[in-house]
DNA sequence: TTCTTCAGCTTGCATTTTGCAAGTTCACTT
DNA sequence: AAGTGAACTTGCAAAATGCAAGCTGAAGAA
């Protein structure tokens, strides 16, 4: 889906957004990509939640569509690809980090876990550090990528 | 659904907050309660994305059994009801800004409205006590229906 | 050079959720 | 007593989701 045939076509930003990563499974793909360094499809589909495999490929194929990421061949293992979240893709972080910090006032059950929270909440320039490094990691592997004129299937 | 029968009990707390809010339509109603001060059923259906009415009813419960709502008869209108954030739901604010900004951002529709947007970027003060208005109105709806022991049916 | 494995999908089908339209209830209003 | 407006509820078709099984193409093993 591009932008122009969105499913709501309201004019809103709030609606913009939702018809771009507002479905049950985009944002957590996103959560791997962003704060856990994940970028393959098996690391996605290993993630707790459990997303099944068919909706997992429709979503990455959304999010390029959308260029919130990329998919290219990893170079150290030229039968695996990586998918990397593009500048549009990491400027998803804030919103992020405003549900983990509601979450993080909340979510009142016993067992939650609150590592990410504590992150979130007391050690936000450390976070945005590591977001910044993998924002510059990936800016660097795509100009790499150009310079190679490399092939994507 | 309560906290504990979330549909994924990773722990996540992004998981947490997608499994409370992160649907196609909760978070336009919310929008219509905090931007725009709308309160009643007939206003959430009315609003230009066009929720059909059965699921904005399953939604209103839901957002009523995740106190992220209240509502309450009209006390100028009886045979109306009012639905009002409750300060877990006003506390989404700082989510929906953060979508305002990246729509503001990504969002390339030649026609796309940018009155949000340019309130969140360049009026975000008034805009915070737009907000921080309406919640302390809400609270002293929610103390003077204690007060009134009002009933909700 | 064929055989196996691994990563990344695609396909088929049952279940669930959504969307639309029509009908119901209850509190007023006339 | 009949009518109207607001807030739902119900029934049913269409779409999205979830699960399991199968397919494909690159690497490494035999």
């Amino acid at each position: 889906m591009t932008n122009s045939d969105a499913k709501r076509p309201s004019g809103c930003p709030i609606a913009f957004g939702l018809d771009t990563f507002g479905d049950r499974w985009t944002l957590l793909i996103i959560r791997e990509m962003l704060f856990r360094g994940k970028s393959t499809y098996g690391d996605f589909l290993a993630a707790d939640e459990g997303i099944s495999t068919n909706i997992l490929a429709n979503r990455l194929k959304h999010l390029e569509a959308e260029d919130i990421v990329m998919k290219r061949r990893d170079p150290e293992n030229f039968r695996s690809f990586l998918y990397e979240l593009t500048p549009k893709g990491f400027d998803l972080a804030p919103i992020l980090i405003e549900i983990v910090r509601w979450s993080g006032r909340h979510d009142d059950r016993p067992d939650r876990l609150t590592e990410m929270v504590n992150r979130v909440e007391n050690d936000r320039e450390g976070l945005g550090r590591e977001i910044e490094a993998r924002r510059s990691a990936a800016q660097q592997n795509r100009a790499a990528s150009e310079r190679q004129g490399q092939q994507i299937n």
